[in-house]
DNA sequence: AAAGTATTTCGATATTGATAGAAATAATTT
DNA sequence: AAATTATTTCTATCAATATCGAAATACTTT
């Protein structure tokens, strides 16, 4: 089960480490742990200020006080800031951080502009940004892994209009799909790149 | 050459992504680049509003945008987040995040009340904390690596107050040093843990 | 050149949060 | 128990900034 990057979470992460005060206090405490008056002295803030600020740092799981007579000593929690720092390693993973929006919301009012009620398009829009919307749907006709032939290319996207030709012209250009020998085999690439 | 870890370097990388519609372009772009009115649509959010968190993402080297037409797209440099990552897994740089800021000035404040301008302590504080800044000067007088006979030990710490045993109980308690034997040699330790 | 489209800049507003003083809480020492 | 010391909570203030509408800028198409 891999942990799913949550907004909320890496937000509360990135927030209690953008404060210059909290981040010298994470260096401080990286050399050994210190007491709340301390890291007042040292920083010249007020108790009040800096027990803010590690109750902040404490929520994010970064740092834990332990009572010690009248003290309370915190002292840094080194794998919260190396777990975050892995996960942030896994750039495949960000495309998670959109989840809850409408990833689509833009596509499908340019679809429903463009698409009849059968799934036709009625017209290429002239923008390119809104015509790689209806080519990236017309994409899906299409099963990854699997190669088609030419023919069968233009039979499926004649469902979605007759100019075939430029369709397939644009999923060659977009690397949306491959194109073996001249004219041969077309299959779907899975992540086109930029 | 290591690169210092700088509060306002950390500072501006934090802080531009201490935003949720900003971790959610983040992960827009992830997928693949976007104009600035495809992201605005897709996060229900006014133009402007988008491109002011792009260009605080781009400051961060986060993003950049390659003009295309009359659109701005935008994509993601993830070298830029993997570089960070992996600099934030170094935790033994941390302390260098408090090196601007005087961290001795406690223990220059508890310095000064206790001890004579010979560098002899007056008294011992009857506060923990201060006790310990006095024991941590003391400890500087012993190099790490060397080993000292327990004679030697008194000789130095007598250097700065006549009750050597008190001070050699506090290095042997709070793990500043190790003592091989009962009562045979003693040596520094490095990095006494907390 | 004029109209259309996308982006950025500017100005104004509203929210968040850093800060410190005062008061409350907690533990220790006398 | 009273006095001392450290921390936290509460309250208020001030600065930073997210947001949007309007205007300015930039590029394209007709």
């Amino acid at each position: 089960m891999v942990p799913e990057l949550a907004v909320e979470e890496l937000l509360a992460f990135f927030k209690s480490l953008s404060d210059p005060n909290r981040l010298r206090i994470v260096g401080l405490l990286a050399v050994r742990p210190h007491a709340v008056e301390e890291l007042a002295e040292i920083l010249h803030l007020g108790a009040p200020t800096v027990s803010h600020h590690l109750g902040r740092l404490a929520k994010a799981g970064l740092v834990q006080a332990k009572a010690e007579g009248y003290y309370s000593i915190y002292r840094l929690e080194p794998a919260t800031l190396r777990g975050m720092a892995k996960r942030l390693l896994k750039v495949q993973d960000l495309p998670s951080l959109a989840a809850d929006v409408d990833g689509s919301s833009f596509d499908k009012k340019v679809l429903s502009t463009f698409m009849t009620r059968e799934g036709r398009f009625k017209a290429f829009p002239s923008q390119e940004k809104k015509f790689l919307v209806l080519v990236r749907h017309a994409l899906h006709a299409f099963t990854p892994g699997v190669r088609y032939g030419e023919k069968e290319v233009n039979r499926i996207l004649k469902r979605f209009n007759d100019d075939t030709a430029r369709l397939r012209r644009a999923f060659i250009d977009h690397g949306f799909m491959k194109r073996e020998g001249g004219g041969g085999e077309y299959w779907r690439v899975d992540q086109p790149e930029a």
